[in-house]
DNA sequence: CGCTGAATTGACTACCCTCAACATGAGTGG
DNA sequence: CCACTCATGTTGAGGGTAGTCAATTCAGCG
């Protein structure tokens, strides 16, 4: 409880102020190289569009829509859900602040993914095309983002693993750690964080019911692992929960 | 075994020949982005290294090597495996003449996939710092690059859903449906074709067991969906398959 | 010929899903 | 304030799919 005022506190004063630039905002360390030149960060800024935030449930974009922008998180917290022939939903991918949507559509210039906020969430919009008009000017630009969805594919293929092998518990906890660990990088408590998502966002993405995550909740708990109250999650032992999700129980 | 001669055959006029050239390779069609104009062509030609194919389970780089290429698949079949903690091996991927492997280095400058071949197989060495300059100067190229990445995420999403929500004979009949479509872009036959990989490296990559994916294969051929012999398939009835696929059984 | 590794088949088991009941909390309106 | 609904989450009982363990077959090969 207190921790979410907190949460909320902190990303108020930068997060839903649109004036903030690129070269201002404390997200840069994760969503730029490091190596920009100042001038060069103000070229980049100039292109990047700042909109009001979207709300609970609304789609920053859908599939099948045109791509033409990727779009990094300011505030709050997104999910990417795709749709499959048969026409049930599937979560591809949850994304906080810092991190950068919207790759999925270079391919074919079409989204492949529909992108929807858990919560009240604001988002920088960069224009791909000029993106890449910008890229072939400013070479550590390009590397940037061919790293940023090298990171994507590798992420990916971690969850590969983690669905291929393994168990519920250890699915779960994986999560529980790859969110501590990312609001790590922006400074917040690994130990004790807020899940922006449903237990069904969960179970859809990790590919359990809602039912089985919620007796693995409780089970983690009973063994003093986590604590966990509504969406509020704290961390007790770290260490065990990290052999749980490498499979050694 | 007549299908086997036949694509031996094909892929051997081309394939094992270094003196060929991305100006006259069959498959640039896949591998090069279709509007590139014949000196541009020359110009990425000149960076492509070719050497000696590789022999089936020798290694094409491992996990941890430090990156400096990608390599695109001229003849053959390789799998990309990566390490988990614990030490077992996940299977992301297989990739097939025409496709494109070792974007998964770029992110930290080194793999964490390792690639080997599960055939004899020759592949072209494309020098990722040279690949960037010249991007640079080709922009076609650039998007051409962003591209390919964009296509290896989307296709690991789409190996997430599968994981995600498929059962084990939806995963088969993917993976079978995906290496045929993928035979139909090289204009191989996409009803017959040999698997180049063992039941193993299947059952390793869709997160089945040996036994399981043994039991699909004969059950999907007592319904007279497919013919198994050994490591060549005769797909019977698409429709039927694409419907499992899907799971609408 | 026997050895080895890969694949198949069978019997049993376990993990997670399904179905169902119940709990909780937010929002609404009497 | 309570009663109601609706969405979300929790808990329990039973069943099914795929895993485990084990035996057997088969192909390749020295």
């Amino acid at each position: 409880m207190n921790n979410m005022q907190i949460i909320k506190t902190q990303d108020a004063h930068c997060a839903h102020d649109k004036r903030v630039s690129c070269g201002n905002c404390r997200l840069n360390a994760i969503c730029l190289p490091i190596s920009l030149h100042v001038e060069d960060i103000d070229r980049l800024n100039s292109i990047v569009q700042r909109s009001k935030p979207l709300q609970k449930g609304e789609y920053l974009y859908r599939a099948s829509d045109e791509f033409d922008s990727v779009f990094a998180i300011r505030s709050g917290a997104v999910k990417a859900v795709s749709i499959s022939d048969k026409g049930d939903e599937q979560v591809t991918g949850f994304y906080l602040p810092g991190e950068v949507v919207g790759m999925d559509g270079l391919a074919d210039n079409v989204y492949t993914n529909s992108v929807i906020a858990l919560e009240t969430s604001s988002v920088c919009e960069i224009p791909f095309n000029r993106l890449e008009e910008l890229s072939l000017q400013i070479p550590t630009l390009q590397r940037h983002f061919f790293q940023l969805m090298s990171r994507e594919i590798t992420q990916d293929q971690q969850v590969i693993t983690l669905l291929s092998k393994g168990s519920a518990e250890a699915r779960i906890a994986t999560l529980l750690l790859s969110i501590s660990s990312r609001n790590g990088r922006r400074n917040l408590s690994t130990n004790d964080f807020i899940l922006p998502m449903s237990r069904t966002d969960i179970g859809n993405f990790l590919g359990l019911t809602i039912e089985t995550v919620s007796r693995i909740f409780t089970r983690l708990q009973k063994s003093n692992l986590i604590a966990v109250d509504k969406k509020e999650i704290t961390i007790i032992d770290m260490e065990v929960l990290r052999n749980i999700a490498n499979g050694n129980d």
